[in-house]
DNA sequence: CTGAAAGCGCTTACAG
DNA sequence: CTGAAAGCGCTTACAG
């Protein structure tokens, strides 16, 4: 078998030079070896001039540890989702661990994306805005390796999940819009069986006809731009059009917003209070104002990388389903009710049941 | 030394069921090698059955090739980079070839990661926004491994670079100002030292000079949101605020715009005229409709991609700068010349030189 | 077409 | 603390 000479510098170029075994070497690089400082000294500097890196790839062979994280994202138009990437890989790599990316279908399929993962033997899995199917979760569970959703319940419960508790904040708008004394209800839609779209629906709607509320409307968004336009022309241009709209996420509500003003001409919130979820950049920026059930970013990140190096080190995969603690911030996209909004570290928030 | 007995399917373990030796197992998931239908049918039913897939670790070890491109990048907050990571992991997919993410910081300091980068043996890297020293960039030639730098040139010109024409670009838009017949002129300039910056920022304002324009004022806005904010706030409360403005990109030209309208009642464009660079998402939002300089996303990533699968494969690294063309899409941030505007395609367009 | 065997670049028990 | 050696799970010349 021909070997080539040139190359990536290895462990034992690098012993050779040092006059040392390439065990010497491969000790110098691992945190907590035995080795002398004079023989470490040896190596770093034969290290040095060779410009020598271990081969991660190889020494995950060994250890059978990657330290790789395989992460499924879609959606990068809506700007939760890079967010949510780049907390991870950031909070990942102050761990010393390493993140493959892999955009998702929209259609859900992740069965193929999945074969690459279980391939390059990741450390973990985080399926942002994808869920799984019972069949690959069970594998993931018999492998060893943990599994994360985020934004997406499992409702097997087979694998752990981050959330927020989607079905109060949904029912906190409810009773927001209500307080703002709207009469006309609309929910624009993610994609239907999507938990957290179920999740949210149900609280919003539910809230809603407990107050005797007849006239709410469901349109399909799917968590996409032009769909999203269409259901909200098709609103727009009906007899009674609604004056309160909560849409399933930031991102649609500012497609709403949009096609309200501009092609409607309605005025914000004096026409019309739109209220959606995530509580992402833009939906700060002034042009929109957007009141907005908050997902925070940070936390639910931490969260979830904490489960998963949890789970990693302790080689036991016990799921568990995560719910971090939102709020509703209150900008100008709504009316406001007389009273439960509140000020706090200079944002405004609805909190209608704070009893002093 | 001990070797647990579960974990993840071996081609040991497959060939032992499928009665075949394992150079057959690995035979029948080498696409190309010799290996009989019947064979080939023996191992495939056993592999299903135990839930093998190959190590692509393992694979890497022999073929010293990971198929993974690693990837830095910075600025999740300017949509532009979210849309170019989904467009690469997405073709670099197609390729079965796999994107390891890193965050850049954002100071620029790239040696951290790199080393990380360099560890995984990746084949070849992108660099979004991110320059490389000579050092680093010698080192990778050295080792073999294709750099691309996107959006940023490599003034040393021994990595690659895919970039659009950012200096006939940003004299397009002077031109397409002084047609539009203002006064009073503002770059809001990115990172100074940032190649595209440096570009952009002498095209305009080069331009204007030719032009016979004194008053051209440099703020800086660094591709951040507070310290462009800062800058939009000093130069309208200037005795004399301009009446046009060139931000380095549109994210900071958005803000720009939020700044004018809703801080300082201005009115867009009829007293101040925004234009950008990128012609990403939200530039496309009516709130905004931004008159920006167009990156296409797409044919900036085929174009890196293409380049680095032409190195990899060649195992020869000639450094190309790749130029891809752009266009000045005309909304209405800024108000419009008398001519020189053409439609095409349901995009409006500045083609002053345009001779039929 | 097939199998035995060497080797990829490491880690890590083992014996000293 | 150190080195020789086995082994991680594959690929691939080699000989048949």
């Amino acid at each position: 078998m021909k070997r080539k000479t040139f190359g990536p510098v290895t462990s034992q170029q690098v012993a050779q030079i040092a006059g040392v075994s390439q065990s010497a070497v491969s000790r110098t690089f691992t945190p907590g070896a035995s080795i002398s400082p004079a023989t470490r000294e040896k190596v770093l500097k034969a290290a040095r001039e060779l410009g020598y890196r271990p081969n991660a790839i190889a020494r995950s062979l060994n250890t059978a540890r990657s330290r790789i994280v395989g992460v499924v994202m879609s959606y990068f138009d809506n700007q939760f989702y890079p967010q949510v990437l780049e907390a991870l890989a950031q909070k990942l790599d102050e761990l010393n661990y390493h993140l493959l990316l892999f955009v998702g279908d929209r259609d859900g399929n992740v069965d193929r994306i999945f074969d690459q993962i279980m391939q390059y033997r990741v450390d973990g899995i985080v399926l942002a805005s994808v869920s799984l199917s019972i069949e690959l979760s069970e594998e993931c569970l018999a492998a060893g390796i943990p599994v994360v959703l985020f934004n997406r319940d499992d409702e097997n419960g087979i694998v752990s999940s981050v959330n927020t508790d989607n079905e109060a904040a949904a029912r906190q708008i409810a009773e927001f819009l209500l307080a703002g004394e709207h009469q006309r209800f609309a929910y624009v839609a993610g994609i239907a069986d999507s938990s957290v779209n179920i999740a949210r629906q149900a609280g919003f709607v539910s809230t809603l006809r407990s107050k005797g509320v007849e006239d709410i409307r469901v349109v399909q968004g799917n968590y996409d731009a032009q769909q999203t336009s269409r259901a909200a022309r098709e609103l727009f241009s009906s007899p009674q059009p609604p004056d309160a709209i909560f849409a399933a996420n930031d991102h649609m509500a500012l497609t709403v917003m949009d096609i309200a003003r501009y092609e409607f001409g309605l005025r914000i919130p004096d026409d019309l209070s739109v209220i959606g979820y995530d509580d992402t950049g833009p939906s700060g920026w002034p042009s929109y104002a957007l009141t907005s059930a908050s997902q925070p970013v940070d936390e639910m990140v931490s969260a979830t990388v904490a489960l998963l190096m949890k789970q990693i080190e302790s080689e036991n995969i016990e799921p568990e389903q995560l719910v971090v603690k939102g709020a509703l911030i209150v900008r100008h996209s709504a009316r406001r009710p007389r009273s439960g909004v509140i000020e706090k570290d200079g944002l405004s928030l609805f909190q209608p049941q704070e009893v002093e």
